[in-house]
DNA sequence: GAAAACTACATGCCCTTGCATTGGATGTCA
DNA sequence: TGACATCCAATGCAAGGGCATGTAGTTTTC
């Protein structure tokens, strides 16, 4: 017969709780992305891939506004080759420019366009607005 | 010029505290997702959408063990097709069986059956492992 | 300096997923 | 009873993702 008391143990969790733990957060964030990917894809046309790289894109202070796809890849959460291709979609529907580097003619620049950066500004309040639904309904 | 400062903030997060919480939350629910498929692929032949379902199907208490399809639903994060094939999957495995509802014929009930118990329970702790692996990783 | 090892990105292939739809079964209302 | 809305599960289809591989460029090793 095992307890149903919930005490507030601080220490080690059991394994019990560590997994409801991580099923609720696998749910939660389900649920948080498809609502996520259906307002950023029906209000402006992004997938929430898509949003991610521009948020990453965004976020490199100006002037220094290149940057590799390999350190994107770092800061993101998709394989090189789905980070491949959410780049040319990206680039395809002229949110981005991609540029080779001419000191490692491997690498690959990217750079947000004048209307990379628009549909980023334009799509960020509606980004942040289900991100607070969301956590407010949690 | 924005303020690096990290104060201890309780009330009202930020816009980019809650933007930076939740990028860095999917970033951990992939990584640990991945980690997690790979293991439970690699060590007992199951995805990490099939093991939930044989977790929740191992959940629900003795004689009681059927579980409506539509029940199950509400207690994953997969869309309702989704889950159908990978129920479909399991039982084509010999993991579960499915078997029609005589009150409401539409209902489908699904129990696991002895190898899809023991096949949970050999996977519960490489399940445990990684995620234990993962949480201290964070 | 040539070969081998490694790195960066693109692409073929396959799998899983979600949306939309279908088909069958129930429930409701007149 | 008959018409209509609703519900449950399965399936066609297309999108997105990961693995393995291909190709080009770079570094290392001898």
């Amino acid at each position: 017969m095992q307890s149903h008391v919930n005490l507030p143990v601080m220490g080690e969790p059991t394994d019990v709780e560590v997994c409801d733990q991580w099923c609720a957060t696998l749910r939660a964030v389900h649920v948080t992305s498809a609502a996520l990917e259906h307002a950023l894809e029906a209000e402006h046309g992004l997938g929430l891939s898509e949003f991610q790289v521009l948020l990453v894109l965004a976020g490199v202070e100006p002037g220094r506004a290149k940057m590799r796809l390999k350190d994107l890849e770092a800061k993101m959460y998709l394989s090189q080759s789905a980070l491949s291709r959410t780049v040319a979609r990206l680039h395809d529907a002229g949110l981005l420019t991609r540029a080779a580097c001419e000191l490692d003619r491997r690498a690959l620049f990217v750079e947000l366009s004048e209307s990379g950066r628009k549909r980023y500004e334009d799509a960020l309040p509606t980004h942040m607005r289900v991100l607070r639904e969301q956590v407010a309904a949690v």
